[in-house]
Formats: C-alpha cells, structure tokens, sequence
DNA sequence: TCTATGATTGACTGATCAGTCATTATTGGA
DNA sequence: TCCAATAATGACTGATCAGTCAATCATAGA
C-alpha cells in the first residue's frame, strides 16, 4: 500500500478539481488522472466525499507548515507589529505561489463539501495560531477586538491582498510593496489609537 | 405564462440550496418545493444552471436594491465618511435578516456553478457603486489605495463583519455597537494618515 | 522456485437526475 | 358557449457516476 498512490490520487484531484470544479470531476477521471485504477481510489479512500476531505486537509497543513515556519523565524516575540507583519509576508507569498491550492481552499472553506469532522479537524490544527493571536491581543497594542472578530478580519483581508496580488500578476519588488502595504492597512485598522 | 411561478421556483431554489447544498438538491425536488411539476421549471429556466445563475442574480439585485436606498438617503455626499458608514451599516443590516441570502451569495460567488455571463451581469449591476467609490478615492482623505483593492476590502470586511454578528446573534444595540465597531476598524485601516 | 498475502485492476451495477414531450388543463377572446 | 392558443403536467429516457468485486498481479519469505 505505497503511499505515494495516495498522494498521487490528492494532488491529481487537486488539478482536476481546479480545472473542472468539484462535481465535474469523476472518480473515474480522478483515478485516470493519478494513472490509477477505479478501484484502487476506494483502497486509499472510502467515499468522493473522503477524498474530498482528505485534500482539504492536505492544502490546509502545507499552508500551516509554512506559516509555523514563519514565527519559528522571529526571535523577539514582544514585538507585536514585526510577529505579524512577518506572517503576513508568509501567507501572501504563500497564496501566490500556491495560486490553485489557495484557491480551492477558498473554495472549499465556504462549500458543503468538507464534512463537519474535517472542518473541525482543520480548526485545530491552527489552534497554536488561534493561541499566538490571544497573546497579541493582550498585549495591548491593538483595539480591543473579540478573538474570532480579529482572527476573520486577519484571514479575509490576507485573502483580499493574496487575490489582488493574483489578479495584477505582481512580483518581486511590486508584491513587496504591495504585501507591506495591505499589512499597513490591516495594522491601522486593528491598532490601538486611544491616547 | 405567470411571474410568480418563476419567482416561486427562485424561492424553492434559494432553500433547497441553503438546506441541502446545490448538488443534492434536484430539479425535481426544486420543483416539488415550488408546488410546480418538473416540467414546468423547464418552462421558465432552460437548465439548471440558468436556473442558477438566476438565483444568483436575483439575490445581487435585492442586496444592491437596498444599498442603492442607502445612498441615496445621505444628502451631503461630501461627507465621505458618513456615506461610507451609512452604507456599511445598511449592508451588514441587509446580511443579518438576510441570512440565508447572504451564505449563498457568498458561496455562489466563489463556486463555479454561475456562468461567466452572469458573473458579468452581477458586476455591472455594481458599476454605480464603483464609479462612487472612485469618488471617495479621489476626496484625498483615504489612503492611495487602487480601487480594485478598496472594493475588495470593503467587501470582506463587511462579510467578516456579518458573519460575526450572525455568529452570535448580535441584536439590536450589541449589533449596532459591532456595526460602528467594526466601521471603525475598517475605516482606520483605510484612511490617510499621512501629516 | 513455490506459495500466500495483499495490492491492483476495470468491467459492471444500481441509483440518480437533467431534460423531453405527448397529453391534459386553463384561459381569454369571439 | 366554443375554440384556439398557451401553460402545466409527470411518466419516461439516456447518460452519468459512485462504489463493488471477482479476477489478476506483485512481492517477499520459505
């Protein structure tokens, strides 16, 4: 039971998935795909609907791996505003080197099609980061938002940043520009400006 | 040829699909809901997917209806931040008692079910709106932002704004505090600082 | 080499469903 | 009231597809 087959059968699913979308994509062309057989697809997992779940899964802990990367990286973790400017860099570097899996995790986050369990297994897997942005909320620099309320603004506006970034095609110098200043808008929006 | 059974096979769509997701939910079932006979639907919508793509539009239209009463209420359109906030507050208002519409909205925007027409349809219904925005851009008093983007975030902080508010059931003055709250954080992040 | 275990295969099945169309019902004008 | 013309009906069809399973193949240990 190579596991390689499994991945092969994830990402083949992937490329079908953002070429033909979800539904049109079959078991059947899934597994042709992966240069596979039908029914060594439902060795490896046992409904669409698994499979389904097992890619989101997979694209959600490269993403993750990447940002843990990320404030493994900075050594000062009192500094608020760098901890975050840091991986915020991460992610939209990220979402623009992973133009399809970030799109299908967009997709997928809002669709029916990840069951309940997966969800919920994903939500914790980031739980580490939920705990990091309860420290930068204590810390005092920033307005006193609700944890969920912060952690939405922070996701939604990467993703706007990430999709216009996409959208003007931009590189090097211009994304630099571009992520440093969507990190500004999204610091002047959520930092403390009492007194 | 009546009307109203078209609007009442959008009704039965917009249900069916907030209940039971747009693939499980059959052009038979839809049309059972609307108390119509499957061939009937055909009547009026050549396929499911203009059928779709109907819903989809017909939802735009009633969420830009309201926004459109919202600025035209304001008489002072010099006061850019007060327009700007009366139409955030209209449109998380329209988000919350419109809950159903507003999650469909959302995933039919990001899903592949709504043709590229469509798609293009929604967007020009939308042109006034933008040609506003260019205005507010132009006033000086927001950061230099390109109006791509200053549309994008408007319209993901105001959807992470509903979905918060819809989370906990905010009401009456909790919801309006999360209104001007989260204006606020919106408007920090896009105003000019500069000087 | 022989055999046993487990992986792989793909033709097949049963269910589902979008869309059709011959028939029936309704409506409004003469 | 009668007669088009138009709308509504729902049984039916052809296609698709998730998932099965009996047969075949690969492998490793004896």
């Amino acid at each position: 039971m190579s596991s390689d087959k499994k991945m092969m059968l994830i990402e083949a699913s992937i490329d079908l998935f953002y070429k033909q979308g979800f539904w049109k994509s079959s078991t059947a062309s899934i597994a042709k795909n992966a240069k596979v057989a039908t029914g060594t697809l439902f060795n490896y997992f046992s409904s669409k609907e698994q499979l389904i779940d097992a890619v989101y899964l997979h694209i959600k802990s490269e993403l993750l791996e990447e940002l843990r990367s990320s404030y493994a990286q900075v050594e000062d973790q009192q500094q608020v505003k760098l901890v975050i400017e840091n991986l915020w860099c991460r992610y939209v570097q990220w979402g623009v080197s992973n133009h399809v899996k970030h799109d299908l995790l967009q997709q997928l986050k809002l669709s029916d099609l990840v069951s309940d369990s997966a969800q919920q297994t994903g939500m914790q897997s980031f739980s580490d980061l939920f705990q990091l942005m309860q420290q930068w909320l204590a810390s005092g620099e920033l307005k006193p938002l609700d944890i969920e309320y912060f952690a939405e603004l922070f996701q939604v506006q990467l993703e706007a940043a990430i999709n216009i970034a996409k959208r003007h095609n931009l590189q090097d110098m211009a994304l630099n520009k571009h992520m440093l200043f969507s990190f500004e808008v999204f610091w002047d929006g959520v930092k403390d400006n009492s007194d």
